[in-house]
DNA sequence: TAAGATAATGTTATCGCTAACATGCTACGA
DNA sequence: TCGTAGCATGTTAGCGATAACATTATCTTA
């Protein structure tokens, strides 16, 4: 790529300096509409392509945002990212997209390349992690643009796209509680990062608003993906007869579909021997044998308010930092007795 | 992010010059062991981050990767993403993610964009377009590094990798024949790009082998998305009796999807009534209420084939160009007769 | 007609970093 | 003791584009 055309090779095939070919072909003022036609065609037919990173060194803003999400092939985030493209696709941004797999260290290391590589801003779902916030804290005080969406860090600095996870948590256990009169009821909880924590207390939340009992045995604290909610699923089938729960709320759909599976290899049924509802909607969800209930998140509409609270973080300094909150939709299917 | 931490101030408040402190931290010989320990101290206390927009500017070399995918929601393209990363992430580039959404305006738009950004590549699998193969011929020919995937342009001068879809077209086909016996076999199409091509000549191939008849009324040119598949199904399914297929070859799942909802919404059953079969292996695949027969892509290896055939075409000149054939595995399931 | 305004263009310096060459210093063999 | 090799470091220039200022040439207007 070293034989590009620069500004340069069109000033001097016109014998003009560099500075007219560059105002030409950015629509400036104070150039002579004949010197900016020749201009524009010359560099036409020479195939200039204006070089974004010398353009970048010298205004220091790179039209770049990078995107770091833990898990691609949960299909929620290839639709938040839709949702960002949206948005970015209408300003002009390019998507640097990273992958961390669920991990913490390879989350760090792609913020440390993007940051080097000068993105205006970072949209982080940030992978399961202890609850070591310094790193985030101190990312988001060196100035460091940040929007979290889905798994947030919040009260650090920075503004954050979430559902109401707690709320959501707590509606779809009320509907099991009252809707179905369930009142032995287990939950397959997430790692501990915000939204495992959330779903976490809007599941018990909804345990004491009714007075149930909370069983520890019944809080399995397991993964997001599905072999997570298998291995944890299994452990609750474990328990005792006495100890059995009729319903399980897990933290997200894979976890669910990893659960179902479980149950249907101890060759129970659901929802009669036991109901499970998750949180997600998945595409899969509807397509279970037995229908999965669940909450559904506006993937795509996260995506686009992330990007649009990003966007108009980085080009006003007086945004302010909110904590914005997209509200999720009970889909009541069969897998909880309905 | 004009406040950013320079190697010239490191140099000032060392009392020492620029170049050194360059050679300091690139780990360049001829650097007083001292020195360099105390570059690097310094480095870290004033959190020093290079700038790779400079760096690039001098090397005209980016470690960037143009990512450019037609549908994200498409689960066959998140697992090619992932595959991508397994190699981009051992080898320090990061990925430019583009979705067109099958729009090839916004392709040609996007790739301009990363043109511009100066990316080291491009890995492409294009968008639905009419044969106007000359745009993509150009780029190859300005001496951009090219690495098609899935949705290829072939005999343009860029490698390419993709699975052996006119193959795995004929033999899903010559199974709908052999194994069950079906005389009349219609096709959903999708539109003139070359997995749609070819995967309609892998079925007709099937017919003219076993001296089948072929209908031009049973192949219906539609999309690659579900709302194709199933306006292309209720024309085959206002067929006459006496036109009426027995089975339909669906040239991916998402098409395939869409077709199984309108037989159902008939009334008729599957594969009683009519037999489908389709072509990726989506996730929803094994989960429908017939469970599909289809061809499994192996997206992971695709996406990773191609980036490192990307990179080992930046990195060397010598590169050869090459078309890479990933292998498919008939995935038989029930939505055929079996 | 002189003097200042305006339009079109050129020059210089800079963004942050590094290649290439230059400099100063120590060390060592003849 | 000198000359030269080699190490540690400095200086200059340039990557491609642009901001800011400088220079023309042309045009107003009192």
């Amino acid at each position: 790529m070293g034989s590009d055309v620069t500004l340069k090779h069109i000033a001097d095939a016109l014998g003009v300096s560099a500075m007219t070919v560059s105002r030409a072909l950015n629509n400036r003022s104070n150039v002579d509409e004949e010197t900016r036609e020749k201009v524009l065609e010359k560099a036409q037919s020479m195939g200039y392509t204006p070089n974004h990173v010398a353009k970048s060194l010298v205004s220091s803003k790179t039209y770049t945002i990078g995107v770091v999400i833990p898990e691609i092939t949960h299909a929620f985030f290839p639709e938040v990212v839709r949702g960002i493209e949206e948005v970015t696709n209408n300003s002009d941004y390019q998507l640097f997209l990273t992958n961390t797999n669920e991990q913490f260290d390879r989350e760090k290391n792609a913020i440390k390349t993007l940051r080097s590589k000068r993105v205006d801003g970072l949209l982080i779902s940030s992978s399961q992690t202890e609850d070591d916030v310094s790193y985030y804290k101190s990312l988001v005080d060196s100035g460091t643009k940040v929007v979290f969406f889905d798994r947030c860090i919040e009260g650090i600095g920075a503004s954050t796209v979430s559902v109401n996870d707690r709320e959501s948590s707590l509606k779809i256990t009320e509907h099991l509680i009252n809707k179905h009169g369930y009142t032995k009821i287990a939950h397959l909880g997430g790692p501990h990062v915000s939204i495992g924590q959330k779903r976490l207390e809007g599941y018990l939340e909804a345990l004491e608003k009714y007075d149930l009992p909370i069983n520890d045995k019944w809080i399995i604290v397991g993964g997001f993906q599905e072999e997570a909610g298998y291995d944890a699923m299994e452990k609750l089938l474990d328990l005792p007869t006495e100890e059995f729960p009729e319903a399980v709320v897990s933290v997200n759909d894979p976890s669910a579909i990893g659960a179902v599976k479980a149950i249907e290899e101890a060759g129970l049924s659901i929802p009669d021997d036991i109901a499970i509802v998750g949180f997600t909607d998945d595409i899969r969800a509807p397509l279970l044998d037995v229908p999965l209930t669940t909450v559904h998140q506006p993937a795509y509409e996260v995506g686009k308010r992330a990007a649009q609270k990003l966007i108009r973080t980085i080009e006003r300094d007086s945004e302010t930092v909110e904590n914005i909150v997209v509200p999720t939709t009970l889909k009541i299917r069969s897998s909880c007795g309905c």
